[in-house]
DNA sequence: CTTCTAACA
DNA sequence: TGTTAGAA
């Protein structure tokens, strides 16, 4: 299932046929990756050629600048990946936490009460 | 003819 | 964002 990945970053549209599959226009497509939300290919003469996951990407950024979001907001979605926008992510220490008390509650020496303030 | 960069009556 | 000039 390796090859499609491969297929689908090959760049093989010129800007031309970005412009029709996504219906943005080339001052749009051109600022959207100086603003790094895209990031085409380039050929021996300068040419961007775009691949299926460029033009996915382009028609993701298209609907979120219709619901409102700033190119900012679209530049972090991509680039400071955070899972859950409420919930705290648990870190390393966390992890080792919970395992502990796990193991603890299984062998049963001690009450859940007792560590549930822990995590 | 298509695309690129830079600039703005 | 649109548009345009001049180069590639």
């Amino acid at each position: 299932m390796r090859e499609k990945e491969l297929r689908r970053s090959l760049a093989v549209f010129p800007i031309g046929t970005v412009m029709k599959l996504t219906d943005l226009s080339a001052r749009q497509i051109r600022y959207y990756e100086e603003r790094q939300l895209v990031k085409p290919q380039r050929t021996d003469t300068n040419r961007r050629m775009y691949s299926l996951n460029d033009v996915d990407r382009l028609l993701e950024i298209k609907d979120y600048i219709q619901e409102g979001l700033s190119v900012q907001a679209i530049y972090n979605k991509y680039h400071r990946p955070k899972s859950k926008s409420k919930e705290r992510q648990l870190t390393d220490e966390d992890v080792r936490q919970i395992l502990y008390n796990e193991i603890l509650n299984q062998g049963g020496f001690v009450q859940p009460e007792d560590f549930s303030h822990n995590y």
